[in-house]
DNA sequence: CTAGACCTAATGTCTAGACAAATAACGCCT
DNA sequence: AGGCGTTATTTGTCTAGACATTAGGTCTAG
């Protein structure tokens, strides 16, 4: 709201002159160091956009310039710059120049957060209520889901979920016996699950898939969340995999309606290498 | 399920000998093309790794043994190879090679779609029914939104949208007139919002932030959307930004609970070039 | 005054190398 | 067998150029 320099201002008294000094003369660079040339440069323009030194709109000096400047080869400054095209920090245009993006159009990837994780984020303190564990043999689509053969067990985990001492949601986890045996020696309701896995049996969630839907309570859950009357919750699937694509986690959550929602970021126009699948 | 060729058999059978014919050795290149050669190289990968004949698991030939079958310089090769790492089709792991990844972890990056277009991609017809169609003067957190000043008006836009002939959801979209004067002359119930903003504005929204609660629907609304009793509402809060980052649309939509659900792709560590902000 | 030709500056694409660093496989020695 | 150093393979990083393509401005001819 209380920019000094606007883009045209920018453009003509400062970036245009290769004698003047730039906010990017400030950046050093060091040859030797372990970190590769261009992603400390692309970290040191980054934490410039970051801080707000290169405003949305300014034009950035030519490559030729800024390769000069630090004296490297211009593929090099070109692979840090991929790097902040990448995540939509700038935007390059042949011809042009090298425009910094509007903040709106920096491209946020949808983050997969664990319950604590998110709370935490969101300013607040996680805590947990264990209402049952259980190690037990899966109903055929969750064994599917696990690709499991008959015999093999998944844990099931379900837990109230609070933010700062407040009911916020029902969780029901499960997870293949296979993947975490002997998950029942952890204490669940003081330690995140996902640093368990993590810590204990070196296992991560790579990737997610969360369907969201809204449902009327039924009676076991209104009583578990303390739901006040005529209130709906948002029922949340989650299918994670791990970094080998296996599955991991199969979870239904369901949310408190009026204390909780689901935020996302999408982008316009997905321009892929892939063909279109249609289905 | 089906697959003949393990990655164990791929790399000791057919990767690693440069002799042997490779399911790459079918790619032809034109280097005089309009196209760089990067990009034909990494779209006819692709198209292999969508096809199924390269499987998760197989093992790439080396980067200089396409490099000479492609008769190409490598920093070329590893373009096309950056743009099939990104998109988490491919894992290049320095000293060992790059392997095909896991289909699940392909990375899909969250589409915005408008309600026409997502009805399409899941296969519905998609319709709309006016409702209201107003020009008003927005109430502050509007007005603030859109960044307008006192007088400004915006189209406001109620509409009952359908599936296969039936209620699907509400929609109630705001638009700053200044940005499509006129609007009031297209015929909003048969035609795309989306597409005459495009075809008729040259206006397109690059990226959009949704917002996804729980509600219990009102009077109103279980009438409209012809609801029955004891079901929940999904409500989508958007606001949509242009390619130049300003405000285009905020748009309140009310989804019937028993027929629809969000689906949201995600992944684990958002490794960034920014620091991490923390709010 | 306008349309078109020309020029300039910027990014996009590409080359043919070089060395570095990580990994895995091999062979040797114990 | 088992541990350890060596070596070969592979991707990661970087260079110093070259020409192509695009956008925009300038100049000129009509």
């Amino acid at each position: 709201m209380s920019r000094q320099i606007t883009p045209t201002q920018v453009d003509s008294a400062v970036t245009r002159s290769t004698q003047t000094i730039t906010p990017l003369s400030s950046i050093r660079i060091d040859k030797d160091a372990s970190t590769p040339i261009y992603l400390q440069i692309a970290e040191a323009i980054g934490s410039l956009l970051a801080s707000g030194v290169l405003p949305p709109g300014y034009v950035l000096p030519p490559e030729r310039v800024l390769c000069a400047q630090f004296g490297i080869s211009r593929m090099t400054l070109r692979q840090a710059m991929s790097l902040l095209d990448r995540e939509g920090l700038i935007n390059s245009r042949r011809g042009v120049g090298t425009v910094v993006t509007h903040s709106r159009l920096r491209k946020q990837e949808q983050e997969a957060l664990s319950f604590s994780e998110e709370i935490r984020a969101r300013g607040g303190r996680p805590e947990s209520r264990l209402i049952s564990f259980e190690l037990a043999i899966p109903t055929p689509p969750v064994r599917d889901f696990f690709e499991l053969h008959e015999l093999q067990k998944v844990y099931e985990i379900q837990r109230v979920r609070l933010k700062d001492g407040e009911p916020l949601a029902l969780e029901f986890a499960r997870l293949p016996e296979r993947l975490c045996p002997g998950l029942e020696r952890f204490d669940l309701a003081r330690s995140s699950l996902y640093e368990i896995l993590d810590q204990s049996y070196g296992i991560r969630t790579e990737t997610c898939e969360e369907e969201i839907s809204a449902e009327i309570p039924n009676s076991r859950q209104r009583k578990l969340l303390s739901l006040p009357a005529r209130t709906a919750v948002l029922v949340i699937n989650r299918k994670a995999y791990m970094e080998d694509g296996r599955p991991l986690e199969l979870t239904r959550s369901v949310y408190r309606g009026d204390r909780y929602s689901a935020i996302i970021h999408s982008v316009r126009k997905n321009r892929s290498i892939l063909p279109a699948t249609g289905s």
